[in-house]
DNA sequence: AGTCGGCCTGAATAGGTGTTCAGTTCTTTG
DNA sequence: CAAAGAACTGAACACCTATTCAGGCCGACT
């Protein structure tokens, strides 16, 4: 005979599943994708080290969906950004500041995500993550252009330049590490968000208004 | 008694070390820093793996060594062009593009060198190398910003913004693969250049006009 | 309450690559 | 030319972590 799964095995199945995936965010978070090993990740997440295999065929696939939840997350935050913006150069420096925001509240993350080296392969996940967030970025700077606020261009390419731009400046190595002076950080975002946009075609003082108005709404976000 | 070591050993010595370091490159150049093995980086140099650790103390090193030498190569290049140009802007335009040219020549060498896990840690060797380029890259950006021709900014930040733009457009995973088509290739370097230069605040007509100008003497290199 | 399916455990296994080292070959010296 | 230092070889070793699997446990069905 075979047994149904209950409800409530159901719902422990689903829990035990996010806690995994919770637990190698978490050890991500905190010591990037190097701890994010599945020992270390089983006992963060209560279970032995047989159990995340039950749920995940191998390691690949956990930092995979790792990567996607992430990415999720982090378009999600663009989206609402850009369409709470006034118009499609507001919603572009938005995007851009949220990109920012995100990058440097939570570093070490964005950092395993985008780019730390990791034995095992994810550079399809990390590609499609990548793919997400600058189509959305393209998107938003095709509508700019199409407004007439800026020249014609190659969108996919200024976009991936763009972050290209926002990673390396504020996660690469060479990224000054101000994590806990608020100031600097605001800062710094705003250097860089004014960097993107004059490199998209917005002129100089056009591109200071922008950044002012977009750095505001997102000032509470740093702290977190 | 401790023998001498005489010229002809000193030479042969030399032409190891060589030799391997430029196994190591070529295994990079083709198959990224993957294959840069020491069993097989040992094979193409013609010496057995123990040899290696007699010229380096471990695979760290070999790779540091390697890093620091296309780096130095790189960095040399750039000055070259950016010295021959006219004026500080289009100095920096030069030197815009000639790392654009270097990145598509040898695109899995510079990845490799950038960005690219490697299992052993080469951080420090990585962000000398990020240091020393983005250095150059920060005066050229300094001097134009002396001359009047570019507003006021932190040219730190704005350099390793650039070169993130480049990298991640040009090398990195969501880049289009033009490999071979050369038109495609100088219009990709174009308009990386083109962005970069706006990016640090000269405006679009002028960035237009030094953008063409650059990328006229880098021609020749787009082909080797 | 009893039986049995399926989930969970965690120690043992596997596989891959950097590193070592005893033995061999080449070079220098008197 | 013999003796001994230096360099080279490559098979064996070491280490590290992902992955497996035999056995234990819990909860579902009758």
């Amino acid at each position: 005979m075979v047994y149904r799964r209950t409800h409530q095995v159901v719902k422990r199945l689903a829990a035990r599943r996010s806690a995994i995936l919770a637990a190698a965010r978490d050890a991500a978070a905190d010591g990037g994708m190097a701890a994010v090993q599945i020992a270390p990740v089983a006992i963060r997440a209560n279970v032995a080290a047989g159990t995340v295999y039950r749920y995940f065929p191998s390691k690949a696939d956990l930092i995979s969906e790792l990567i996607a939840d992430v990415s999720r997350d982090e378009l999600a935050a663009i989206r609402r950004a850009a369409d709470a913006a006034p118009g499609p150069s507001s919603a572009l420096a938005a995007a851009v500041t949220t990109v920012a925001v995100h990058i440097l509240s939570q570093r070490k993350l964005a950092w395993g995500i985008l780019a730390e080296p990791v034995d095992v392969d994810v550079t399809e996940s990390r590609l499609a993550s990548r793919r997400e967030i600058a189509g959305e970025i393209a998107a938003r700077i095709e509508a700019a252009v199409r407004a007439g606020h800026l020249p014609v261009q190659d969108t996919a390419l200024a976009a991936t330049a763009l972050l290209g731009a926002l990673h390396e400046s504020l996660v690469g190595p060479l990224a000054p590490d101000h994590a806990d002076d608020t100031g600097r950080l605001r800062d710094a975002i705003q250097t860089v968000t004014l960097l993107a946009l004059r490199a998209v075609g917005v002129m100089d003082a056009r591109a200071r208004g922008l950044v002012v108005q977009a750095v505001l709404p997102a000032k509470t976000l740093v702290g977190a």
